[in-house]
DNA sequence: GACAAGCAGATTGTCGACAATCTAACAAGA
DNA sequence: TCTTGTTAGATTGTCGACAATCTGCTTGTC
């Protein structure tokens, strides 16, 4: 008997598809924060009627990239230094669990997967697709917690990436810089492969610093002049 | 001028109090693991339309409490003996973060804050309130978190409770046994008050380690015969 | 008797309309 | 001029009905 190994037939509710279309348009910037999101105008947009598009609303409110506030409308979250601070470091102790927890449990399928996520970032930064580099880079560093073997963990960096590709994607958006040309995470590949835990705790530490850095001092600057939704 | 202090109305749509009611239910034990949640019996003992009822419950999904299959329905969360291992494991790291972030912000209001949600347990225990024991005593465990200053990690807790009193309701329900009469705060709330932040650390880890592995024995016995929900 | 096709019945997903609430503009009075 | 009350418009919250889908049973055929 030919093993077929099929994925999960697609979930076919309006409902999911707009929840996808919601969050895509969140986490590359196209909605910016602090947007209000008129039901009756978006629904008319995506010819669905408001029952739908109001529970997918409601699924993203709890995923935290949206707020409600009753009888006023549902908003992009704001973004304060201090909410991309705490994300930051909250995530170097994740990070480190992550390693910590995947590390003995890397097998052969772990260091191919790996190239393979690795080789999808340098493609989309050959290619000038910086909404696809954040994504793809996630993904790359999302690895270890899905080899974690810790649901909890797992479930909490998923919840912290919607977030953070939200954060870099509004980073890039107003430098406007095309790419970090620069392979940043070829060190950290290869030391997720070797054999020295400590060593790739340490630079996961690090590497993160420099993109938050930045990342944290462009929010700083947000500050002074705080912009309402257009 | 009086300085008055408000706190925020209280969110009056019926959406809200769903989602209250249906959380309560579930962390209580009222619906068991795996029952499935038929909208419109229960949208007729609530007297309300499906429409705010579906809203909530798509609110409890994204909360990690519910999960839903598309066409198919919306079931309570089943509980296997790796959830709460891999919760316990979760949690044991946050503690420890919790503790030294919250350490050096701890102030007059923190003790007498920590006393006050003591004495609620305490309460609770006198009055064999099973119930508000556990939730009592997750609210206790909950200040550090408060106290830590980062809202990725407080929001990581708050959500990691949900489940943890589902978990500890469940054991209760399911032994039988009114309570744990003895007081097993007393050393934690004293080591929070004291002056050695590692021994604090160790003593919540310790601490909870009890809880839990009364809880993994009780959820293993489980796994022979799954109770499909009633 | 085993098995596939097809048919209720029940349940979820979606829709359009109505009710409740908020916002902002305007008018009236101190 | 400032404050307060009113009102119209827009938007969110809720409802009842319809459409799509699933489940289990029945029926018919081999």
């Amino acid at each position: 008997m030919a093993k077929a190994d099929f994925s999960p037939i697609a979930d076919t509710t309006r409902r999911a598809e707009i929840v996808a279309l919601l969050r895509r348009a969140i986490l590359t910037g196209q909605l910016a924060p602090g947007q209000k999101l008129n039901e009756l105008r978006i629904s008319e947009q995506m010819r669905v009627s408001r029952a739908p598009l109001r529970e997918a609303m409601r699924e993203l409110v709890q995923e935290g990239i949206l707020t409600s506030i009753p009888y006023a409308g549902t908003f992009v979250i704001e973004v304060t230094a201090k909410d991309i601070d705490d994300a930051y470091s909250f995530n170097k102790v994740m990070d480190e669990l992550a390693i910590e927890r995947a590390w003995p449990l890397r097998d052969q399928r772990f260091f191919d997967e790996i190239d393979r996520r690795h080789e999808a970032v340098k493609q989309a930064t050959r290619a000038l697709d910086t909404t696809r580099q954040i994504e793809t880079a996630l993904q790359l560093h999302g690895l270890i917690y899905e080899w974690a073997d810790n649901s909890v963990l797992l479930e909490t960096w998923q919840r912290l990436t919607s977030r953070l590709q939200m954060y870099f994607a509004l980073h890039q958006h107003a430098r406007n810089e095309p790419v970090p040309a620069e392979d940043v995470h070829e060190t950290y590949v290869r030391l997720l492969k070797g054999k020295d835990m400590r060593a790739a705790q340490r630079h996961a530490r690090e590497h993160i610093d420099l993109d938050f850095e930045e990342l944290l001092a462009y929010a700083r600057g947000l500050e002074q002049r705080p912009s309402r939704g257009a």
